[in-house]
DNA sequence: GTGGTGACTATTATCCAAGATGGTCACTCG
DNA sequence: CGAGTGACCATCTTGGATAATAGTCACCAC
């Protein structure tokens, strides 16, 4: 799993091609600072040095551009849980340090760089293959997370495992797609805490 | 606690006169067929054969209206969820209960109602007094259920009873909350009873 | 005084033409 | 043949004049 391209968008041409790098390079800059509607493609054109059309030979559309740079902001943030998980050494441990970081990096590009967390945002919301696969990324490490415990011992083996994943999964879903999560701004801080605590209750053998 | 107002929204005049429910009762049609933003308060004026300028007698803005409506609109949903909760037995079944009755009447709302779905997801997006009160009622529901279940020894008491409450306030928040729950209507159907049992087994002594 | 209103204003929505933008394609150049 | 583009079209945004609408107030009738 690459930063800039998980589950390839919408592509044309050579993959692996400078020209490529560039254009989500100068994509990432200017949709940061302008926005996505405010960015023209021949905006991007421009910064690169090439013509509009030829950015087309590259990308299907305006759209797809907007995927890769959704895409990669999306990596980020899975990078810093990953990174977060793997710093922790038991499972509950992994679990609440997972949610807190999930929620933190999220928020902080909320606020420090809003342009690029309303990309993520709509992404989510046009369920765009970024988006999808970002969330089931997040479903993966909580399942390994999960099964790690019950291996463990330190959680209950009762419940099916898919059916505890899937609540779980529920319960961080507002917290974990960016168009949700928007909305719960107010809560941000203080839920995945109190909603660890839930969960890892819920969990106890 | 009326069926129409709940802490008394921005209102003039008598309280309880013929003339505001009938403003209120027009209200309630035109908004339901045309929706609020298409809706004047002339038209509603019209269709109680007084002037305009009369409403303003009894409302302080058309908002206001809105605001009657919306809080309407919510009572039946937390009437239909307090029904529900009266029927059970057992405190595990009250909560299941609340929790699918409070979603499903929500969701059947937004399929058959769509007008009036939208203005009370407009009332809890602005933070509007109907729709603070609703979710203060559901809470108070939440805490009577869970309260009970503590006493009869069916749910564990270690945890202080407001952190156990307000966790459980937080998960149901996507589906209680008309604003959120738009965005949550594919997982609507099977994420009360998955959340329930995650809840539950929190709960278990 | 109580019940009720027409006429007025400031703000907001609605058009619609003119310009801008996404996207394509035939074409050139080396 | 592959890298790269100007010119083109259909659709979408924009700006600014115009029409509706929310809300007020002085005033009328009983």
């Amino acid at each position: 799993m690459n930063e800039s391209e998980s589950s390839a968008p919408q592509a044309r041409g050579p993959a692996d091609h400078s020209v490529r790098e560039q254009i989500v390079e100068a994509a990432g800059e200017h949709f940061s600072h302008y926005g996505y509607e405010k960015t023209t493609v021949s905006d991007l054109a421009k910064a690169i040095g090439f013509s509009k059309a030829y950015i087309y030979k590259f990308f299907d559309s305006k759209q797809a551009i907007g995927e890769a740079i959704s895409s990669r902001t999306l990596s980020a943030i899975i990078m810093a849980v990953e990174e977060a998980v793997a710093d922790a050494v038991t499972p509950t441990d992994k679990f609440r340090r997972m949610f807190n970081t999930l929620v933190s990096t999220s928020v902080s590009l909320f606020f420090n760089d809003r342009k690029l967390y309303d990309i993520a945002a709509y992404s989510a919301g046009e369920g765009w293959p970024s988006a999808r696969s970002y969330c089931e990324r997040i479903r993966q490490i909580l399942t390994e997370v999960v099964r790690e415990g019950r291996e463990s011992g330190e959680f209950e083996r009762k419940t099916p495992l898919d059916e505890t994943v899937q609540a779980i999964d529920l319960v961080m879903q507002p917290y974990v797609n960016p168009l949700l999560l928007q909305y719960n701004l107010d809560v941000a801080e203080a839920a995945p805490a109190q909603l660890s605590n839930l969960v890892l209750r819920s969990l106890a053998p």
